[in-house]
DNA sequence: TGCAGTGTTGCTTC
DNA sequence: CGAAGCAACACTGC
């Protein structure tokens, strides 16, 4: 369920943990022929030259454009990756065993390492960077030899992640970036911009409209309910016949909800977990999300979550105190 | 036991 | 043209 606070925690964690360190090899047992995977590590051809684009160079940073991770290499390429529903990347000492060599999924964490990554929700091993350096993740008792074995992995039950390679200064006009709206914890993403893109969009609902990548990035269907909950806006109005006071609201509200996600760790009611592979929290904030039947929360409220199926997505709103403008 | 439901996105169909 | 629906895949929970 990555969406912006989990690609952004995520992301963080590479960034403070793996610059500097060398990819020393790849492996995955990702395969897939469709379509939407054809430029794709699932795609055998394109996995091959992969491995010969990446193995022996060093990872200098690691950055976020809307829910991708990008991971840039001292050879001016950077991997994408897309976690899709259930993809989370994890840092530790990881081993193929030989017993279950012919397993679907044949890596498991170092028997010593920490319990969090023996979680059965990070055991769907789909791809894993076997790295060199300085293990930044070494237990207190782990003897750090300087150039350990370590690794990085992709667990990914539901196999829907995407993951290639690009040229670091094509990056922004290849076509994974190109069409991505602005991005909306940017400080230069003003209320002025917000209200003249949701106003131009003459038909659709908030809900999808604001899980539209192309119109603002990173947004997805957890924090759209509980943004458009706290605006008080009924996720079925429509951008254009929101008066500009609640759309004001609305900018607010995705700009704090966004923030507490990310302060909370991420949300974690499904299987996102940390570069650890630990849970975030901020499925314990929820207001809206995955409350169907309970009381609202909102201040003198007293409606109760309802359901309803919005652009084929599942939207959770109280149509008492969230006002619907059409 | 069986099937509805699940965080995303892009292609097909209408 | 835009919008709706489904498919990619695997598992949980009712």
């Amino acid at each position: 369920m990555p969406e912006l606070p989990e690609v952004h925690t995520t992301v963080q964690g590479l960034s403070s943990l793996l610059k500097g360190i060398k990819i020393t090899d790849v492996w995955t047992n990702y395969k897939s022929n469709f379509k939407a995977y054809k430029n794709s590590i699932k795609n055998p051809a394109f996995f091959t030259q992969f491995k010969k684009d990446i193995v022996g160079t060093t990872i200098v940073d690691a950055t976020r454009r809307a829910k991708n991770i990008l991971i840039h290499l001292s050879n001016r390429r950077t991997i994408l990756i897309h976690m899709k529903m259930t993809g989370h990347m994890i840092i530790g000492r990881y081993e193929m065993s030989s017993v279950t060599k012919d397993k679907k999924d044949p890596w498991k964490p170092h028997p010593s390492e920490r319990a969090a990554l023996h979680d059965p929700f990070n055991r769907h091993i789909r791809l894993v960077f076997t790295l060199e350096g300085k293990n930044p993740t070494a237990s207190p008792g782990h003897v750090d030899r300087k150039n350990e074995k370590f690794h990085l992995i992709l667990s990914d039950m539901r196999r829907f992640a995407k993951v290639t390679i690009l040229e670091t200064d094509k990056l922004h006009q290849s076509a994974d970036l190109v069409d991505i709206g602005p991005e909306p914890l940017d400080q230069d993403f003003t209320y002025t911009q917000f209200a003249s893109i949701l106003g131009a969009k003459k038909s659709g609902k908030i809900k999808t409209v604001l899980m539209d990548q192309a119109v603002i990035a990173g947004i997805g269907n957890i924090y759209s309910d509980e943004m458009l909950w706290r605006a008080s806006i009924h996720p079925e109005s429509l951008p254009s016949k929101i008066p500009s006071l609640q759309l004001k609201k609305l900018f607010v509200a995705m700009k704090t909800v966004l923030e507490q996600g990310i302060d909370f760790g991420g949300d974690s009611m499904s299987d996102y977990r940390n570069i650890h592979g630990e849970r975030g929290k901020f499925q314990a904030e929820h207001k809206a999300y995955r409350r169907t039947g309970q009381p609202c929360e909102f201040r003198g409220c007293k409606g109760i979550i309802k359901r309803k199926i919005i652009s084929s997505r599942s939207g959770h709103f109280c149509d008492t105190h969230q006002i619907l403008y059409i």
